[in-house]
DNA sequence: CGATTTTGACCTGCGC
DNA sequence: GCGCAGGTCAAAATCG
């Protein structure tokens, strides 16, 4: 997953310096400019994990083959037999967008404004765990997942996947308190 | 007591 | 086709 690396510039001794993304080379929607800007969008109440792009328009760069088949979303699966089984193969395919950038923090969990439930844990390979949360907001299936960049402990990869589609949580305040412990990564 | 975290099992996609 | 790696679920435990 290191496809796309956001980077915000800040210089670490410096300060002051407005957050621009870096992106690699490919970012969600492929064609809007990424910009971060507080102000109130006109759905989105402040959108810092409300991006913007539309669907669709997720590049991964791998496997965006079979990815714009028309299958929406297909819940009603015949539950023929569910005995062993959990009903878990709701096998989404639709990727959502997604956009990840990096942190320097001691805590894992940002506070962005929204409420997340942790949801799992996984052992990556020759790296930190990582762990995944969901949005609690009801309706809303924002999930986001967390890592500690291997070899830099105080880094941490955030990687947001989906849209909010409802009001911020908290003022907006606090994406000030992120930027100012965002710096620019580089290895 | 309700909401959230922990944790192991389960499922799916991909590479060999 | 099998095995590994990553992602999700859900029951139990924990926290506020």
């Amino acid at each position: 997953m290191d496809n796309y690396q956001l980077l915000f510039s800040s210089s670490s001794s410096s300060s002051a310096v407005p957050p621009v993304f870096l992106f690699g080379h490919s970012f969600v929607g492929g064609s809007l400019p990424p910009q971060f800007s507080f102000h109130d969008g006109p759905s989105f109440g402040g959108g810092f994990l409300g991006l913007m792009s539309t669907e669709g328009g997720v590049s991964e760069v791998k496997d965006n083959d079979h990815q714009l088949d028309d299958h929406r979303v297909n819940p009603v699966a015949d539950e023929s037999d569910v005995k062993a089984g959990k009903k878990k193969g709701e096998a989404k395919k639709a990727r959502r967008q997604r956009f990840a950038f990096q942190t320097r923090s001691q805590v894992d969990l940002l506070d962005d404004g929204y409420r997340w439930r942790k949801y799992g844990q996984k052992a990556i390979k020759n790296k930190f765990p990582r762990s995944y949360y969901k949005c609690t907001y009801q309706g809303c299936n924002v999930k986001k997942q967390v890592q500690r960049l291997l070899g830099d402990e105080e880094v941490v990869v955030t990687t947001y996947e989906g849209v909010h589609s409802h009001p911020i949580d908290k003022p907006k305040e606090n994406f000030e308190h992120i930027l100012s412990q965002m710096h620019i990564y580089h290895p």
